[in-house]
DNA sequence: CTGAAAGCGCTAACAT
DNA sequence: ATGTTAGCGCTTTCAG
């Protein structure tokens, strides 16, 4: 770490021009048919003297930073963390590095933070879509800048995206709900939400429970209500549901702390995602995975291929889950 | 987000020169006696046309990229995902954004990162080292980067750093499990590490039970461990302890799954840190909760002071810890 | 009070 | 096959 080396010093101490040593250091040896005397000689002493060109320097002439940004809802949910854990991973894969902010669900917060990052010439967005980040978003695209959506995606703007598979999570795991013919009350917990995976979660229950020629029996939370205990309790007990489908492990653990609280037994259930909890639970909880692993690896994927050849075609990608059958739901 | 306005831009537009242009914008107006009516005419228009001068340009004049590189063991942990979230809130606030990496337990990979963010001209770095970064840690004091460690600390190097105060922690939650005058034996589960805050926990553990005149368990695991079953079931079971402290959450949990499958007893226990399941596992589980907000908070503060004045003096902040008494320590 | 111009370190078209 | 040179967009010294 000592003082930083130049291109020119390098250039200086093999007695060659700067321009000589930017073509060797950037792979255009061969294209600019330099000698390979030369070129190793370049080589072998920027190795030893731990040459590492100026990265801001290089970002300005060419316009790369090799930065991405990755905006989620909020980088302290595990979920997100997860996935931000292996994005990191496959982006410095590729060379690249992230920089992240947590959105909230704060669209302006969103917007101001997109403006910052393409002031910093980031090379692709990474974005969980806010409700009314459409506009945003939009502007994004036009503006030519590599953008992918996860988790969800925004039904009037035509983006690249990387989501589960939400709908068939949700009707398999109702499925595999009703395969046991007592449960004739199948129940779904949500939330008050547009987004696509919520809207798809549900739309997966709907269907199986319309194929069995039943009821669907749907409650809406919103995360922030005091009133989740009562809502729980009597949407559960009140309509003395078999089972329930929750679409999201928040709101399964929000229904265990109610039956906790308002003393009553929960019927069969499933979550949505995983949590550290969910195997350990008494009884173990059946969840659906999402397989965070290949969403990550996804992103990356397509993003890159976009940054690195304009005008690909748009990508969107749908990763199947996993329901892993434990014993809340048997 | 239209095309990209330049400071020659406003300078034609306004008929100055751009450096008047620059001046205004950089705040040295006054200083450089330039009329009010000239500067107030620009601010209005680089208002009006939403300039935002290009950060690389200007970074690569100034040295500074307002860009802080945060590396923590596991950006996936929870703990480290919720001081991520926090940082990179408070970062903002002071007009600094984050690029984050984890480094597992890999010091190659450290190293190696720091290098890159090094050559990214990082403002300033927020690590959490592993085992044999002093070299390293060393390396970027000696390079006058800013620098402040968390969680840790590295006992051969004198730096910055912000950590909880985990001897007190330890020692008060000791304390309070043999306030039961029936515990007798209380144990501590930490890990095989010799990283400062397992030290600290365990000597905090040490020192009450000394000062009760009695004797210490203490078994230490590593978690990769396949055994970790038969290790937990031998250490509190084969001890018949009263009581236990474990030294991390995943300990904890650990704890929690042997004995499931074991089919064993837990005796009272307490945790370190916090997590989703201790209110609502049954019994709800005492816990050591770090301040994750004020460490977050002090880790911007002191690393940005150091940022700005040169030859600020080191700081060594210690962040108390809060024992969050439930069910399983009563 | 304001402007011209040098230069941050690098890339790449254009010479030679 | 290699070197000269003109920028990338901005800050800041030095002149006026």
């Amino acid at each position: 770490m000592k003082k930083r080396i130049l291109i020119s010093d390098i250039a200086r101490a093999m007695g060659v021009s700067i321009t000589t040593v930017s073509f060797v250091l950037n792979g255009k040896a061969e294209e600019k048919r330099i000698s390979e005397e030369v070129t190793n000689r370049i080589l072998a002493y920027v190795e030893k003297v731990g040459y590492k060109p100026n990265q801001l320097a290089k970002s300005l002439r060419s316009g790369e930073t090799k930065l991405l940004g990755l905006l989620v809802e909020d980088i302290g949910n595990p979920f997100f963390a997860n996935v931000a854990k292996h994005i990191e991973k496959e982006a410095y894969k590729n060379d690249y590095h992230i920089i992240y902010c947590s959105i909230a669900n704060d669209d302006n917060r969103a917007k101001e933070l997109i403006d910052l990052f393409y002031d910093r010439h980031i090379d692709g967005f990474i974005i969980t879509p806010t409700d009314n980040l459409s506009p945003t978003v939009r502007m994004l695209i036009q503006s030519k800048i590599p953008t992918i959506l996860f988790d969800r995606y925004l039904t009037d703007v035509e983006t690249n995206y990387v989501v589960s598979d939400n709908f068939k999570a949700a009707y398999d795991a109702t499925k595999h709900l009703l395969e046991n013919k007592n449960h004739q009350k199948v129940g779904l917990v949500s939330l008050y939400s547009n987004q696509t995976q919520m809207r798809d979660r549900m739309e997966g229950y709907r269907k199986a429970i319309d194929e069995s020629r039943l009821q669907n029996f749907i409650q809406k939370i919103s995360l922030d209500e005091d009133m989740s205990n009562d809502i729980m309790h009597d949407f559960i007990v009140g309509n003395q549901l078999d089972a329930v489908l929750f679409s999201t492990n928040y709101l399964t653990i929000s229904a265990l702390k109610s039956s906790k609280e308002k003393n009553f037994t929960m019927p069969k259930f499933i979550s949505f995602d995983e949590h550290t909890l969910f195997n350990l639970y008494e009884p173990s909880i059946t969840s659906i995975s999402q397989n965070i692993k290949e969403i990550a690896h996804q992103l990356i994927k397509v993003l890159i291929k976009q940054i690195s050849s304009k005008d690909e075609p748009i990508r969107q990608v749908v990763v199947p889950c996993e329901l892993k059958i434990r014993a809340s739901s048997l």
